[in-house]
DNA sequence: ATAAACCTGTAACAAATGTTACAAAAAAAC
DNA sequence: GTTTTTTTGTAACATTTGTTACAGGTTTAT
């Protein structure tokens, strides 16, 4: 258990604290689509992301969802750590994109460890600083953006996680996760075929110009 | 000077963290319309609000604007914490929406404290909080709500953050603020005029519906 | 006082996005 | 094997937003 650790978060954290996670932190290997947490969940732990890649969606009152963006290995999330440390609800749903591991570490023990590990304070303000940024290119994404090149990028987004050009979805999650409809997706993606960009079939689209 | 702390920070920070501040910050009145932060900028303080409002921006490839929220008393520019803790280039613009009065904290006493004073870890958590909040309803506001709704809502947070429902405004402020043309902007005004919600003057609102 | 710059209103049109409806192929269920 | 469900394609149309053009009123500069 400690291999995998030190491999993934060893150049981040000094032994000892690497030692503190692993003694008080539990693995978890979670199946791609299974919900990590939910809107207005409260937090009761923090899950530091050891492989896989996890998809941040936010709500409308309608009910309908737009993507945020996805969290990679190394990774924490920072939503998770304003819950944690401000004691109040989840603003956002988290799902697992791919198959993941992750290792969740208590609240009390994050709070116990800002005061006495500096490098636990780098990560967490680093974790934050990460998570803005993300926050930034997706409202770029969302206002400066038109549909077919945040459909683009999205596709694109979504092979990288996946590290596969070939993506598994339907025109329907697609819509679903940039909080459009399922026509304005088809008919864009046709068009992104024509222009020889993607290679269109049924549940899954090739991304060629990546 | 101590005073004017104690009033604004007092409820937050122990008797020595304000100490502190008060020997090392240094007060600045701000007027209405000075440029804070540009884009691009290495951040050497941290500025903490005392009075007035700060509005905060961000540029597309073209250069054209879009309002992401208002700062206001009591907070701080999580964005600075980012650059000054990250060592990293400004990713938004700041500009005094009205005359404002802040305390400017260089970086090096800002890491100090962060080991030293539990309450001023707090805040520079509770800061990153609300900063992500703002993002979010930024985000919810730019992806769900229609230019009229998003309209409304940004005369709304004018007149609150002025304190007066008469807003000093052109069409082509709003609209650079909106990331729109003023052409489309005045449209919506006239349809929100025409439905009882505000009144028109040149150079000026007036936000009926608060 | 006159010219220049700025601010608002509005028409006419273009482009992007959203909606409804229907058809056909493929996969899943029975 | 037949039925049902899911997925994709596409047409036709509505709504929202963006663009260009111009007119007239107001303020500012000289």
């Amino acid at each position: 258990m400690i291999e995998e650790l030190k491999q993934h978060y060893g150049y981040l954290f000094e032994d000892e604290l690497l030692q503190e996670i692993n003694n008080v932190g539990t693995y978890r290997d979670i199946p791609e689509g299974l919900k990590l947490i939910e809107i207005g969940d409260y937090i009761k732990s923090m899950p530091l992301l050891i492989s896989g890649a996890i998809k941040i969606l936010r709500e409308d009152k309608e009910g309908d969802e737009l993507i945020l963006y996805f969290i990679e290995q190394g990774d924490t999330c920072a939503m998770t750590l304003s819950c944690c440390l401000g004691d109040s609800k989840s603003e956002i749903r988290a799902i697992a994109e791919t198959d993941a591991r992750l290792i969740m570490v208590p609240v009390q023990k994050m709070e116990e460890w800002l005061g006495k590990y500096k490098s636990w304070r780098n990560f967490v303000l680093q974790s934050y600083q990460n998570r803005m940024t993300e926050l930034l290119e997706a409202i770029d994404t969302i206002a400066f953006l038109k549909m077919d090149e945040r459909l683009f990028k999205y596709l694109k987004d979504k092979a990288m996680v996946n590290h596969n050009d070939v993506i598994h979805v339907t025109h329907q999650e697609i819509a679903s996760d940039l909080h459009t409809s399922r026509v304005v997706i088809s008919r864009l993606l046709k068009a992104l075929e024509i222009n020889g960009r993607i290679e269109l079939h049924r549940n899954n689209i090739k991304v060629l110009d990546l």
